[in-house]
DNA sequence: CTGCAACTTAAAGTTCACTTCAGCTCAAGG
DNA sequence: CCTTGAGCTGAAGTGAACTTTAAGTTGCAG
C-alpha cells in the first residue's frame, strides 16, 4: 500500500474522515487525487495529523497549528530535524501551560486551608480593588508578581 | 454599598455584564431585583463568579461548574467549609489535568531527540496498527500502560 | 425636574471545531 | 455486469460560551 485512502488515514490516526476533510479545507493537511477524484494521502500526512492531535492536547487552536505547519518545507517531505524544531516549540508552550496550572493548583491548595476565594485574602481572586493597576480578574494566577 | 450593580460586579470580577446575565440564565449565579427590575448582587456572588473563573482555567465546562455550584447550600450563604470542599474537588481535577500534560511534555521531550512523531517508533503517536486492541489515537498519552 | 449613563429584554449573531445531510460517483469482490 | 461499501461535494446544523443589537426603562447627579 503506497498511499492511504481517507478511511485508512482516519483509522490509523483516530481522526474522523469529516475532520480530515475539514483540516484539508483549512489548509492543515494535503491530499492528492485519484482519476476518480478520491483523496490519497502520503504516509507523511499521518505525521501531520499526529502533530495536530498533540498540539490540540496542549490547547493550541487550529489557527496556530496551521501557522506552525506552514513553517514546514513545502517542496520536500519534512525531515526529523523539521519535526524536532516544531516539537521543541510546542514543548515550550506546553511547559508554560503546565506552569500556569501548577501555580493555580498550589494556590488552590492554600485556599483549601483558609476556605476562601475571599476577595480580601485569597491570592487566587485578587480583585481590581486590590490590584487595580493591573486590571480585573485573578491577577496572581495569570500575571504573578515574578 | 450594600449590594452591587451588574456594572460593579463586572468591574470587580473582570467578567462582562453580558456574561453575567448569561450565567444567570444558566443558573450559575443569582441576583435580586430593584423595584425598577435592575439586578442587585450580594457580595457573596463575587465569590461564585471567582469560582467560575477559576474552574474555567482548569478546563471545566459551565455545565460541570453549574453542577458543582448546585451542591452549595441554597438557604444560607456558603461557609468557608463549603468552598473548601469544592476547592478540594477542583484541585483534584486540576492535578489530573497537570499529570496528563506533564506526560505529554516528557514524551514530547523524548521525541525532540529522535525527531519523530513517527508511527513506528514514537510513544506519542502509537497508532491503531500497533495497539489496535486499545483503539486509535495517541494511546500512550491518553491511556498510559500504568 | 432633567439629562444621560447604566440598566432591561428577547432574539439573533459569532467563533471554533467539527458533524450531518442529500444526492451523487467510485472501486472492488463475486 | 452488478452490487455495495466507501468516497465525493456544498450547504446546513451543532454545541459551547458568549456578544451584539434594537428598542425601551431606570436611577442618580446637578
Amino acid at each position: 500500500m503506497e498511499t492511504l485512502t481517507i478511511g485508512d488515514l482516519s483509522a490509523r490516526s483516530g481522526v474522523a474522515p469529516s475532520a480530515l476533510r475539514f483540516y484539508e479545507r483549512e489548509g492543515l493537511i494535503h491530499a492528492t487525487r485519484t482519476s476518480g477524484n478520491q483523496r490519497r494521502y502520503e504516509r507523511a500526512e499521518l505525521r501531520r495529523v499526529a502533530f495536530i492531535k498533540i498540539a490540540q492536547q496542549v490547547g493550541v487552536s487550529l489557527e496556530e497549528i496551521r501557522t506552525a505547519l506552514a513553517s514546514l518545507p513545502e517542496n520536500r517531505t519534512p525531515t526529523k530535524a523539521d519535526w524536532s524544531r516544531l516539537s521543541a516549540h510546542w514543548r515550550h508552550k506546553l511547559q508554560e501551560r503546565i506552569t500556569v496550572l501548577e501555580r493555580l493548583r498550589d494556590q488552590l491548595t492554600g485556599c483549601i486551608g483558609c476556605g476562601c476565594l475571599s476577595l480580601q485574602r485569597c491570592k487566587l481572586v485578587n480583585p481590581a480593588d486590590q490590584l487595580a493597576t493591573r486590571g480585573a480578574g485573578p491577577q496572581m494566577i495569570l500575571n504573578p508578581p515574578d
